[in-house]
DNA sequence: AAAAAAC
């Protein structure tokens, strides 16, 4: 793709030869360019994915697309002329597209108005997202069926409610209309698994005729709202469908559920009595259409008492170790002065030159482990040429990347080493400027780094010492392969650190062929022996898996819930957030700005809940975070350290919490027994003291956070990005600028 | 089987 975008990008380049230096430079000039249109990308907002604003948008989701292929487009502006009259040739299948659009829109339009009305009259919407993908939540949609149905029958009206509001995931849409869209959203929905896959040649296609676009452009919005969301949990929504259609054949309960309504509402203060879930979320739905301001400060978390850290006197034992004196000095400025016990194992022996496996515990220290050994012989070495790093550091995710790098930082200053983040969802400028200067030490995600190696931008031929943080995670299938393109680009004779919390046999694999005589440090057994980590299993009833996630992340103090896919961290966050409790997702298919802007509010406070998937597994230190729960259970006993690992770190105490479903009580148990984890699963209900005092947990207020918090939250606080890059000037004149010809959409839109 | 990792 770099590639075709250089070409794209710079015809002139194209065909020839890049020898000279000058043509290098040109080249080099042309990867600068689109790399630096593609960091647009990142300020893709949250809203365009998971907004559900009502008014009519002409630039949401649209953005998205138009970004992506703007490097190309700005680029290529001069061609357009004769393009055009190619694409109109191509025209036919694009007509068919095009009028699919239109009618979409249309009917999209129409609805569009009205639905606001109702949202602003009604009160139904949010029972709905309440209820919407449990079956269990659903006793209170049905509830407010029947008048749906009523306006179904008489109106169209109804669906368009769904479709604005619950946007936000999509799924609820499909819900409630079951009855007469059906039949539209279903084609809508096996057509669309079609529409992504052929997006790719369609997009293709587009990209020659951009021309073409531009005149397609207002038709796209709809659309691209429409698939907006989810081009990556889309395919994802159909694995939800199976339930929904179960719904579907639940025409009689319906009718039960009709004739019991009447009564209900007629009492509804006593309704307002009774504490039951399903009431007191009718009752508070009011809230949530009144939009009340709220600030994002309201849902700061609530401190708990600090835990007094553990407070090293004397002489700094760092420097025991034969660590470079600057580096001991700069750590005792640090507060660090006593060396964690994998620290104190693997240090010498880092330093020594030696090849090492080292394990520690979740929370234990381990990138001082690998990061002071590793800056002490670069500090002893030659300043690294330009595009030859001298160490390299690879990581699983992005966010643990950018942890290391934080945490090293005053270290590298100190010394003088230079040092850069290499990773993707972020602007190549500063990585291959960097590399031209010439780096020391690159700390790496493997994507990028193979894009820079193929690129030319790196050469690690120089590499003296090669890290795999999390080298387990790394050596299994989907990672091994980048991991050992990588490492064989390094020289045989560099020395090599694998560090994680658990290894096991593929570890080995890797060690097997790329470590020369390593030794091995094992500071704790590899089961879950952090003392003060607390586990509790609660097998629960799939209907009460909502109410149960919300009461305990209604907690004091910080808290990760980690669930298995993407989708579902969107929807778990979003069930919080509509029983008022402030949560926002963070997994893989946000752009890199909203993962960053997500764990930095974590980190910070703002943020009090963190759904995730297992992006944040592994590696990421937070804080002060009190309670992991674990609202589907992890896939295997590794991924259960490692989740449970992000809480009790470095000598805090805290609280793991794993649900588990009746079908899944096995599995967990036989996990538990793998992990080493001695917790007996107990079985509750919502309002067991189990939840409420073993979790922590307090029954949410059902006050429903609007989704402008979330947007205000993940708004970035300075201008984009971490370099000098000062973000896209603020729009003006309606995000039209002249001079561009071109609208500049994005921002974010979701807060009105 | 999902997620992550480049665009």
């Amino acid at each position: 793709m770099a590639k075709a975008i250089g070409r794209a990008s710079a015809p002139s380049h194209k065909k020839k030869p890049r020898h000279t230096p000058a043509q290098k430079k040109a080249a080099a000039k042309a990867r600068e360019l689109s790399a630096r249109s593609s960091r647009r990308d990142d300020r893709k907002s949250y809203a365009d994915r998971s907004d559900r604003e009502d008014r009519p948008r002409r630039g949401a989701g649209q953005g998205e697309k138009r970004y992506g292929d703007r490097p190309q487009r700005s680029f290529d502006r001069d061609d357009r002329g004769p393009r055009r009259e190619g694409s109109r040739d191509d025209r036919p299948q694009r007509s068919f597209d095009r009028d699919d659009r239109g009618g979409r829109r249309e009917f999209n339009r129409d609805d569009r108005g009205p639905r606001r009305d109702w949202n602003d009259g009604g009160e139904r919407p949010q029972r709905r997202e309440w209820n919407r993908d449990d079956r269990s939540g659903r006793s209170s949609n049905r509830d407010d069926r029947g008048p749906r149905r009523d306006w179904n029958d008489g109106g169209e009206r109804p669906q368009r409610r769904e479709w604005n509001r619950d946007d936000r995931s999509g799924r609820s849409f499909n819900r409630d209309d079951r009855g007469s869209r059906r039949e539209f959203n279903r084609d809508d929905r096996s057509g669309r698994p079609f529409n992504r896959d052929d997006r790719g040649s369609r997009r293709e296609f587009n990209r020659d005729d951009r021309s073409g676009r531009s005149f397609n452009r207002d038709d796209r919005g709809p659309r691209r709202e429409f698939n907006r969301d989810d081009r990556s949990g889309r395919s994802f929504n159909r694995d939800d469908r199976g339930p929904r259609r179960d719904w579907e054949d639940r025409g009689p309960r319906r009718q039960w559920d009709r004739d019991e309504r009447p009564a209900r509402r007629d009492t509804s203060a006593e309704a307002r009595e009774n504490h039951t879930w399903e009431r007191r979320e009718r009752r508070d739905n009011r809230h949530f259409s009144e939009d009340r301001p709220h600030s994002a400060r309201e849902y700061r978390v609530e401190e708990t008492p600090k835990q007094a850290k553990p407070v090293h006197e004397g002489p700094n034992e760092f420097g025991d170790l034969g660590l470079n004196e600057q580096l001991v000095e700069r750590l005792t400025q640090l507060g660090l002065v006593k060396p964690f016990p994998i620290q104190a194992a693997t240090i010498p022996d880092a330093l020594a030159g030696r090849d090492l496996l080292g394990r520690g515990q979740t929370g234990s220290g381990k990138t001082l482990a690998f990061g002071l050994p590793t800056l002490h012989r670069l500090a002893e070495g030659e300043r690294a040429r330009p595009h030859k790093p001298h160490a390299l550091i690879l990581t699983p995710t992005r966010e643990l990347a950018m942890q290391i790098v934080d945490a090293l930082r005053p270290l590298l200053q100190t010394l003088r080493l230079r040092h850069q983040l290499v990773a993707g969802g972020m602007s190549y400028t500063p990585q291959l400027r960097s590399l031209e200067q010439g780096v020391d030490l690159l700390v790496a995600t493997p994507g990028r780094l193979a894009d820079l190696l193929e690129r030319g931008a790196a050469d690690l031929s120089e590499v003296k010492i090669t890290v795999l943080d999390e080298a387990d995670h790394m050596a299994e299938m989907g990672f091994v392969e980048a991991i050992s393109e990588i490492l064989d680009l390094t020289p045989t004779d560099g020395q090599r650190l694998l560090f994680s919390a658990t290894l096991d046999h593929g570890v080995d694999q890797v060690a097997k062929k790329y470590l020369t005589d390593p030794v091995t440090h094992q500071t704790d057994s590899a089961t879950a022996s952090v003392s003060t980590m607390e586990h509790h299993v609660f097998l629960i009833d799939p209907q009460h898996k909502k109410p149960i996630t919300a009461t305990i992340a209604n907690r004091p103090g910080r808290t990760i819930v980690f669930v298995r896919t993407k989708l579902g961290a969107d929807r778990i966050a979003l069930q919080l957030r509509e029983c008022g409790v402030f949560a926002a997702a963070l997994h893989g298919g946000l752009n890199q700005a909203q993962r960053t802007r997500v764990l930095e509010a974590f980190k910070s406070g703002e943020l009090p809940v963190l759904v995730a998937t297992d992006v944040a597994a592994r590696g990421i230190h937070v804080d002060e975070v009190s309670l992991v729960l674990q609202a589907d259970p992890p896939a295997d006993h590794k991924d259960y350290l490692h989740r449970s690992g992000r809480t009790a770190r470095a000598g805090e105490t805290g609280r793991v919490v794993t649900l588990a479903l009746p079908h899944q009580k096995k599995g967990v148990q036989r996990m538990l027994d793998s992990a080493g984890v001695d917790a007996a699963p107990t079985r509750v209900t919502p309002h067991d003291a189990q939840v409420l005092e073993t979790a922590g947990g307090r029954e949410p207020s059902f006050e429903a956070i609007p989704q402008s918090v979330l947007d205000n939250l993940l708004r970035p606080k300075r201008p984009q990005g971490r370099g000098n890059y000062r973000g896209r000037p603020q729009r003006r004149n309606g995000g039209f600028n002249r001079e561009r010809g071109n609208r500049v959409a994005g921002g974010y839109r979701g807060n009105r």
